[in-house]
DNA sequence: GTGAAAGCGCTAACAT
DNA sequence: ATGTTAGCGCTTTCAC
């Protein structure tokens, strides 16, 4: 009927609540005879017993979970999941999904975590960087916008961008736009404020594409912003997801990508090379992103008092043909 | 130092620990006088008292989490994923990803929950019944392939994959391949058994492209077959992420999608409406399915008693322009 | 209206 | 080589 616990095992193999613990934990560093342990695991198994997780937390004062604080499960999250769950099991965590951007304040109703994984939380992290530290969790920030309080590993979005518009600019694009999020009230996010600088250094106008933060949205925006301004050279997206809707919208308006319009996206998605115009994008190192932030999360859960860890990685450009080639 | 208990803010604001949980839990349905609950209101805020999720989880026999057992994190999981957390949040659960294929069996080290919804675990759950019914937590399991003795939410793939055939066939194509993870080694797999049972009983022969499961592998491997055996006039995949693969591979051939090759997937992942040929694919309902599975777990976890739940629920043919026009 | 005591299932010292 | 005791931080029952 109810879950066989320790101590029905115990009762069964004749022992104490004691023994049963270090064999099925498989401590080596105590001695218990073979006989013993063979009554042990023979009754653990005739009871079907499986050990309370609940219950070793408590005891133990950690349950071996983290959390992921997410957004909406795009492609890129995905991807980050992907990596950050290997990490996680490999050393014998698990994790639990939490909505950013559900919740008022996920800090409220911290699940029963060891410690949290912030993943591109921009504005979020910086609200409510003073109660993350506050109460003491080990966390790390994982993404473009990182904030020197809280251990975090970067991506030098800002590099990046630069990179892709000094390549736009070397394959004669002359007007280039940025579509993002909420077009040009897109704030501080780093992509937007590099974009910014970038075309207001070259004492070029800048121009935003509003997505609305999706790919239908991209779609949409770009053919509302080409009827209203006319095409740009070149485009520059906030992700690749929206790329491949601005892309869709290019050619829902009959216009060759790379030839009238080139198109730059950010993040590496598996499908942004799947288009029949396979995306210039700027690649986040994922992977060592998610290693690395791993990597300080364990550390600093291991230790609390540790320094801060700090990374800042570099994107790559990767050229493919949605941008035209550099006139040799 | 250490995180502050609820005897921390019993003993600040002069009261009993007990008092301190009916009032931090908003407990109603006893009568404590306003000044008591402003005390320890304020004790709370003071110590920035955070209840002890593993504590409470320990007392009440129940952690308000559940596991989502799930396999690579492709489109199709992280559209699963959206719904199902969307679902559980809703309704004050939190999910712990696990990853079915990683672990020899996810039972053995099930975390604390509740629950567990399976989605899309063919052999697996075959394997493993036994146990997961044997160890009576709640389970549900979502996707094509559903077995009598879980709770399940089904989907009648066979069905999609018939509407498709159907749709190829009244559309000219003769040779209709299907592509999917090792080729014709994809057992009983429900809609590689549906495209064989209706090509046999078309009198038609069958033709398998291995995809290895990737985009990657689904592009080279419909290369090699196209090599090997020449173009067929259609290609059903196993899912859409995979067509896409397929569809590049075509491409690289310089084949056109659909005049020489027509083109269906399956699952509904918005990418696939992005191509430059959207995709003709077999969808699945997913959010219905993931508010379904929901509901059955949640009836399940409230009582264990129910009678089994089922359902069956039908996929939806999207005709898209991979495939060509019926003739009129 | 509030408190005291028992217990959830386990681990970690300290015995023997 | 094995048992005993005392918690972990909370909920719940019963007493005042």
């Amino acid at each position: 009927m109810k879950r066989p616990t320790r101590n029905d095992v115990a009762r069964l193999a004749e022992v104490s609540g004691w023994t049963v613990s270090q064999v099925l934990n498989g401590r080596s560093d105590v001695s218990i005879t073979e006989a013993t342990r063979a009554r042990i695991h023979a009754a653990a198994e005739e009871l079907g017993y499986r050990p309370n997780h609940t219950a070793r937390a408590l005891a133990t004062g950690n349950t071996h979970i983290v959390s992921l604080w997410a957004g909406r499960l795009s492609p890129f999250y995905a991807l980050v999941l992907t990596h950050l769950r290997r990490e996680a099991h490999g050393h014998g965590y698990r994790i639990l999904i939490s909505d950013i951007e559900e919740s008022a304040s996920p800090l409220a109703s911290l699940g029963p975590v060891d410690g949290v994984i912030a993943v591109e939380h921009a504005e979020w992290a910086h609200n409510y960087l003073d109660q993350v530290n506050h109460m003491r969790m080990p966390f790390v920030s994982i993404g473009a916008y990182y904030l020197a309080d809280t251990d975090y590993v970067g991506v030098d979005l800002n590099g990046g961008v630069r990179d892709a518009m000094d390549h736009l600019v070397a394959t004669g694009c002359r007007r280039i736009a940025y579509a993002c999020t909420g077009g040009d009230a897109s704030g501080d996010e780093p992509r937007a404020v590099s974009y910014r600088s970038h075309r207001l250094g070259a004492g070029q106008p800048v121009e935003f594409i509003d997505t609305c933060g999706s790919r239908a949205g991209a779609r949409v925006g770009v053919r509302e912003f080409v009827a209203a301004h006319g095409r740009p050279d070149a485009i520059l997206c906030h992700n690749d997801e929206q790329a491949t809707g601005v892309y869709r919208g290019l050619r829902d308006l009959g216009l060759n990508v790379p030839d009238e319009v080139s198109l730059v996206g950010c993040d590496g998605i598996e499908e942004a090379e799947y288009l029949d115009r396979p995306l210039t994008t700027i690649v986040q190192p994922i992977e060592e992103m998610c290693a690395l932030g791993w990597a300080y999360l364990s550390a600093r859960m291991r230790n609390p008092a540790l320094p801060p860890q700090h990374a800042v990685l570099r994107p790559r450009l990767s050229l493919r043909s949605s941008t035209r080639d550099v006139a040799v």
